[in-house]
DNA sequence: ACCTGAACACCGTTCAAGT
DNA sequence: ACCTGAACACCGTTCAAGT
């Protein structure tokens, strides 16, 4: 993990991990067993870390209200990936019912049901609160929410009449710069929102 | 691509490519770069294929209802990463503003418009929309969802009661099978619900 | 029980040389 | 202008051998 952190996931092989370690490669394989699963490792290490108590992120009580609990949840695994930003990739190919990551499951069940969702919708509505956490930390981490070039800048600007309809409307907000903590924070309002829609429409 | 869709993206080298073209590897390199632009390539290329038409996911007439719009587009991101698995991790990292990616974002700019969503919220909202599908996607293409494993099943009943107090609060839920194609269009009318919601707060 | 050394079948990319 | 061949500095993993 010290390696990922301080040079990247690329720079993670059995050979660099066995240097590290003052050790042959070879001499590895009984403890890990494989490259794959050492990175399984270091992912359930950091899933575990999320919901440690006390930790980094040490979870709400549990009285606090579930709008709460949510965001710190959120904002633990927004964290995280802001620390190790190779762990934010890895997430998708990892299942989401594997031991490290039921304890998070389990927190966003309980929130959801405490907001009022039907039990029989509960595990959608985590898939989903979760995917676009993922999606956002993801985005964030990997590079998808910016930056915006100025080959990138010309060529939208190019566009903009016919192939690019809506961003001619958008011309002016396009150009404001964004402030990441607080679109997270408006996004997680949003969820919960939505969260409270889904409720309403349960409840008829 | 070919190779990706066959063997999988790890099977993607410049020697394989190169032996498929029926040349020597140093000879890509004049036409693609590097293998990062390679990767680069090939996915701007699957983005262009998504609002190309006439296609396999061509793009509603814009007279269509801004929500059915968005419903093709996400499912064509979906059908997407159904055939090539390979892309829906690629994508995290590759910059929404770049030049394949711009219809894309254009598209869902003019839904969020339509929608009633004010023009100062629609970059952010963009983001989240297109943060949530692409990490359905990825889920569900890296294998996120699934599957639960006989192993982990059980591990979940054993620390059901203490550390998983909401699972067990799911019990009979949680053993019901997924349709994935019925829950990913459920998750499109709330994430619908939501968009109408913060349209509503807008509007006072 | 735990580790080493050599080897196998791969990588991306450089460089100088060919036609 | 376009391609080849050899080479460099890497990979994950196997196998047989050592202590």
């Amino acid at each position: 993990m010290a390696l990922a952190d301080e040079r990247g996931l690329g720079a993670v092989s059995m050979r660099s991990v066995a240097e590290l370690v003052g050790v042959t490669p070879m001499a590895l394989y009984p403890h890990v067993g494989s490259k794959a699963a050492l990175l399984d490792g270091m992912v359930g290490r950091l899933l575990g870390q999320l919901v440690a108590e006390p930790g980094p992120t040490a979870p709400d009580p549990p009285a606090a209200p579930w709008r709460e609990r949510l965001g710190t949840l959120a904002r633990g695994v927004r964290q995280m990936a802001v620390r190790h930003p190779w762990a934010a990739g890895l997430l998708f190919s990892r299942p989401a019912v594997a031991s490290g990551s039921m304890r998070t499951v389990d927190l966003i069940f309980a929130a959801l049901l405490e907001a009022g969702i039907p039990p029989a919708e509960v595990p959608r509505l985590e898939r989903m609160v979760s995917s676009f956490i993922l999606g956002h930390v993801a985005s964030e981490a990997g590079g998808r929410f910016g930056p915006l070039t100025q080959d990138l800048r010309d060529e939208r600007y190019r566009h903009r009449g016919q192939e690019l309809p809506a961003h001619a409307r958008l011309d002016d907000v396009l150009e404001t710069t964004v402030d990441w903590d607080a679109e997270f924070e408006a996004n997680l309002d949003d969820l919960a929102l939505m969260i409270e829609a889904v409720a309403d429409r349960a409840r008829g």
